[in-house]
DNA sequence: ATCAGCTTTGCACACGATTGCAGAAATACT
DNA sequence: AGTATTTCTGCAATCGTGTGCAAAGCTGAT
């Protein structure tokens, strides 16, 4: 690799005077200045960013960590993440925290060994696990910003989605729908007031059809959903609607809904969350939730570039909550009697 | 941000010590080396990768430069590619070429000034974009490795799957159910012998059914594929099968014959190539054409750890051909006439 | 010719780590 | 006690850039 001091003698002056040729500085003579700047392009000059970060004490450089990518909604992310960073002049770097064991705490040790700038920590179904971790960075003085519900959050910057809303809504939804017994495939609540089962099933309740135990699966795996659906069916008197934790869930149970022979909408109602483009692609198109990504990823990078810089306003910690929206597709409907009964209507 | 010295100080030795120290060198006195590393564990000391990289001339870090990553064959690329590359030892830095104009170019460029230890390029439909690039930085030392076809490779390491065999092997699975008539709605080929529309025309032109000019129809975007299956429709005598050039291309492909009022595949046999995830997501499922990912990306990793290290055994440039396997699922049928003639002999 | 003022260049240090080498301290041996 | 040997520590150079400061070179005015 070709470095300044090279350049330097094949010039035949000092490295100082390539180096500030190259930054194009008002002191150096124009004609050297020149000479230098074609020097260095015929010879395919390529600055050393490890000693300028060095000297320079900045790398340019922003930490995304996320937890897996095998879940669509999270290439969405990174894609527009990395827009962002690059307009402000960021580039990425990667890690997931998912995929090593080490998890979170492995991926904020190495991003702080490399002297990123700050990071983006997306946090997944376990919550924020690295917390000491990022206590301690932010201490040292790497802004650290996450994206996700994390419990007791009062000194972290923080995005995101208030997903209790979300469920709200959708619940609304299936209500207004004439749905009464409604199952739910999911996970435990794990984002406190904000989590999406909360919201659902406060608006159950409060609508006067509480969720009945029996129709509550909590699923792990793929597995899990399969026979979660299966077992639904076989109750005396099954479901007519399912709500789905999250679209990529929800996909699965369209599977085993049409290998069990039932149709959706009309044998079966089933609703997602989370509004992944897969939504799209499912036929019936999946009736869910969301947020449109971009706001919410643009709040996460700005205000990142803004606390790095220094120029964000407000010194407190920042909780920026974004509210998703209902986007009804063709995979609900009314239920099967009340159906009929409107056809009879009519 | 604390560095050896200041530990230096805290402890009364030199720089030096608390540097062998934290390496566990013999050299250093073991009461000393255990005082040391307490105290650098208890003030939580991270070393300055910067620094240490710039020391070793070495970043232990490779680059991966991929298209896009809304495609979701990407993502599971990525994420094995970043398993493989953690298990050697080196950590990941991505970019987006598609992202930013510059494309490419500005990608590469980026990593050789980042001083990555190798370059992991996966090409898109443009194939190789930043030939220039890829050249000089090989010149330059660091090695390349590309993935995806490329013309006149004969000079770099690379490795890609034969898809020509795939198109091949689509090709004869709906000519033995007895299709004919067969559209096609892909882009021109841009993988010279190895692309898929190569093997899939020369397939069907040896069976004795060629493919009509009619039935071919270059796509560009998502409205390009719902106009395009429109347009198939009305043809007077319109096909009974339509190959989609990519798994998300026939998911589009779906909605629009579902739309048509057309069941897959009853009315339309529906066959893609990728294997996506997304293939088991449609429904029904996708007869389509892939390659398992997984020895791919190993190969990919290991010849680039192994030029880096200067372990493999073959100096000479290597390309790695991997072939894909046909993998027949619910979309794809005898076509209507046949059905019928079959369904009367029974 | 002298000197002030401006332009241009190079010296030398810094960034934070690693490491060869020399020398100090401790121990062993005669 | 004196020397040889081992063990341990620190000095200083290095990686490649950036930059304050001093000084050299030049111009022009007196």
């Amino acid at each position: 690799m070709i470095t300044l001091e090279d350049l330097a003698v094949q010039a035949g002056v000092s490295h100082s005077t390539v180096s500030r040729a190259l930054a194009d500085s008002p002191l150096v003579n124009p004609q050297t200045k020149e000479r230098i700047q074609n020097l260095a392009r015929e010879s395919g000059y390529q600055v050393n960013q490890v000693a300028r970060n060095l000297k320079s004490r900045t790398t340019k450089t922003i930490g995304l960590v996320v937890p897996e990518v095998s879940n669509p909604f999270y290439p969405e992310l990174i894609q527009q993440v990395a827009d962002h960073a690059r307009l402000a002049g960021y580039s990425l770097q990667l890690h997931l925290s998912a995929a090593d064991q080490e998890s979170e705490s492995a991926c904020i040790a190495s991003l702080s060994g490399n002297r990123a700038d700050g990071i983006l920590l997306v946090t997944g179904e376990r919550g924020l696990v690295a917390r000491n971790q990022v206590n301690s960075v932010a201490a040292a003085g790497t802004p650290v910003v996450i994206m996700g519900w994390v419990q007791d959050a009062e000194h972290l910057d923080l995005v995101a989605g208030d997903d209790a809303v979300g469920g709200r809504e959708l619940a609304h939804h299936l209500s207004d729908l004439g749905h009464t017994r409604i199952a739910v495939l999911g996970k435990a609540p794990h984002r406190g007031a904000l989590d999406r089962m909360v919201g659902f099933t406060g608006a159950l309740t409060e609508r006067g059809t509480p969720l009945l135990p029996e129709m509550v699966i909590e699923v792990a795996s793929e597995e899990g959903v399969r026979t979660g659906v299966t077992d639904l069916l076989k109750l005396p008197e099954p479901p007519t609607a399912i709500f789905a934790y999250q679209d990529s869930l929800a996909a699965v149970v369209y599977r085993q809904l049409e290998k069990e022979g039932l149709s959706i909408p009309d044998d079966m109602t089933v609703v997602g969350f989370d509004n992944l483009d897969l939504a799209t692609y499912l036929s019936p198109q999946l009736t869910t939730v969301g947020t449109h990504i971009s706001p919410l990823t643009s709040a996460f990078v700005s205000l990142l570039v803004a606390r790095i810089q220094g120029t964000y306003p407000d010194p407190a910690p920042q909780s920026i909550i974004v509210t998703p929206k209902l986007i009804v597709r063709s995979s609900s409907a009314p239920p099967r009697s009340q159906l009929n009964l409107t056809d009879s209507i009519s």
